[in-house]
DNA sequence: TCAATTGCTTAGACAATCAAGATACATGTC
DNA sequence: GACATGTATCTTGATTGTCTAAGCAATTGA
């Protein structure tokens, strides 16, 4: 399991070398994004629930908070996934207890998702723990290097955008 | 489909405000994860194959060039994924004709993948534009900006490693 | 009024996972 | 050498979560 994290390293001796190059940025990407999807499979084998279970749980209740009611629609754009997946997602919610459908009051075809009492405590202790770390680690970058990267984070959207036509 | 690009600009007025922060970092992360799955689907969907079986292909073809054999569990770990889905993503190569299983010289249980001549050409007309494209982007940042950005996203790393307890 | 749009669900396909199984190799002990 | 135990490679089967496509019911608006 280890072993993922330094699975890139003898490809370019990093430390053999004072200059980082392109090559490495994208290999510091390419282990970003396996850390990622690592810790959403241990997220789910550890509390049964996957990552955008979690988010979404979330952000229900940050809106429950804010006094907003919000129906599968909108939280499925916002978490970007389609409706469908949607739907089983509320189902798994709903079945786990989390949350309740609720009828919209004036709109016969929507809902509103309620969290139930106590989903609250669940979501707390796993999600907000790891976002305030990278919230920790994003805000140690100067308002510069914050640009720096914002800028290139911008530019390989851009750049994975980019492939529709073929 | 292009509402996914900007759904989160209406968060924080990113136009009215000089400073760039923690928030912004973490927004434009989101959206480039987001990007990258969309560019999935779309690979998918253009040329029936994912994301992960380009890529091991790649891999392959690579090995090839450099006079490497590799089976499927190199590739396996390579690409971060199990070994069952190594089998199953073999199967769909094997049976789209892009490789062949071949049994290795000296080891009974192992099999070597070979690529079969004319996948070079598939590969290379997509992939290979997209990485051309961020490597592209990769290499306009400077030797200091780089390191911002390795940092950032090493650090990035850590903060989701280390969610596991629980 | 009636056609188009919207919100949600269902059905079917696919790629990934885990758990368990079948061989084959490796190593120690007799 | 022969055999037992352990480890490694690959496969299979069941489950999960996503997607697309198609459908139904309610709403909008021309």
């Amino acid at each position: 399991m280890s072993d993922k994290s330094e699975r890139q390293g003898y490809w370019y001796g990093l430390e053999s070398r004072k200059q980082i190059g392109a090559v490495d940025v994208l290999n510091a990407l390419r282990d970003y994004r396996a850390a990622e999807a690592e810790m959403r499979r241990r997220t789910r084998a550890s509390m049964g629930m996957g990552e955008t279970d979690l988010v979404a749980l979330r952000y229900l209740l940050e809106a429950e908070r804010a006094g907003r009611d919000v129906g599968p629609k909108e939280l499925a754009v916002r978490l970007g996934v389609t409706s469908a997946s949607m739907t089983s997602l509320v189902d798994r919610l709903v079945r786990s207890g989390y949350v309740t459908r609720e009828p919209h009051p004036t709109d016969r075809r929507a809902l509103i998702l309620r969290p139930t009492p106590g989903s609250d405590q669940e979501v707390r202790s796993t999600l907000g723990d790891m976002h305030a770390r990278m919230m920790e680690a994003a805000e140690t970058l100067s308002s510069e290097d914050s640009a720096v990267v914002v800028e290139f984070l911008r530019r390989m959207r851009k750049a994975i955008d980019g492939i529709a036509v073929s």
